[in-house]
DNA sequence: TTAATATCGGATAAAATTATCCGAAATATA
DNA sequence: TATATTTCGGATAATTTTATCCGATATTAA
């Protein structure tokens, strides 16, 4: 479904905004530790994330990876996803054919039209902020 | 969500069915051929879906792959990615973690389950007799 | 029985993805 | 200002996935 990448990605920008909802800033190794990723492999990651302008970073001592407070509930999972994987999981033909629409589809058209409405739409409703409270509550996890 | 190797091999099968439909058996080149995929990468996704059981192949003249068109029904494009990409897809946690439930859910899991379980559903009702007419009748394609 | 044909199966190779390393640049603080 | 800290960014390496090659094996038909 999602790459290894996008995987981290994600776990990485909710470890983020669990910790910006108090206006913490967490550095990479903690970043890594969190999530139980490779180190040098998150910082790739967080470094496209910060491009992308999903999260923001600071060089320096007390630096470290922060998402705007304010803007938690505006950031949906659907972008972060879009910015590591590309939208290929919401536009692309299932079976990888380069055209593939109502006039020439591939067998598997019809039944995904509706696979990937729900899941786009599934990614494009979860906020940042929603999941950083079920995190901060316990409720959900990022490891194991 | 599919590999590559997936998208052949769901090609292959449908290509092979839409065949069988008419007992005709075809060869390594025309099915690499019909779905435009490299022919002895094919080759060897062919040899673990008759491994399988999902096709069934023969060697020597007039040999080449083939399914028993009494099992076109019986057959479904699920069973396919089970037997090349493994299960993750259905139950696999979207995250990547290893213990991922609602014991101790990752933030997708609630998320994914219905959308687990509309993949599952959907291939699993996909079964190769009514693709296999559906690619006779033109109305899909496995190219381009 | 021989020759031609097609898949099988094992060894490699190429490409893409995942992962590491390290000096440079920026920033905080003493 | 000097030093320690932390991300940035480019080069490189390891791993996995995708892809090729070729001799062996089975099968058909002459």
């Amino acid at each position: 479904m999602f790459s290894k990448t996008c995987k981290y990605g994600i776990k990485a920008t909710l470890f983020i905004a669990q910790k910006s909802q108090f206006d913490e800033r967490v550095s990479l190794k903690e970043i890594a530790s969190a999530i139980d990723s490779p180190v040098a492999f998150t910082a790739k990651i967080l470094q496209l994330l910060a491009k992308e302008n999903i999260i923001s970073s600071r060089k320096g001592p007390k630096g470290g990876f922060e998402i705007d407070k304010v803007l938690l509930p505006k950031i949906t999972i659907k972008q972060v996803v879009k910015a590591i994987d590309g939208d290929s999981l919401f536009n692309g033909c299932a079976l990888g054919l380069y055209e593939c629409n109502e006039k020439a589809p591939c067998p598997m058209h019809d039944n995904f039209v509706s696979i990937r409405e729900q899941l786009s739409e599934t990614l494009a409703s979860s906020n940042l902020l929603e999941v950083a409270i079920n995190l901060n509550l316990g409720l959900t996890v990022l490891k194991r």
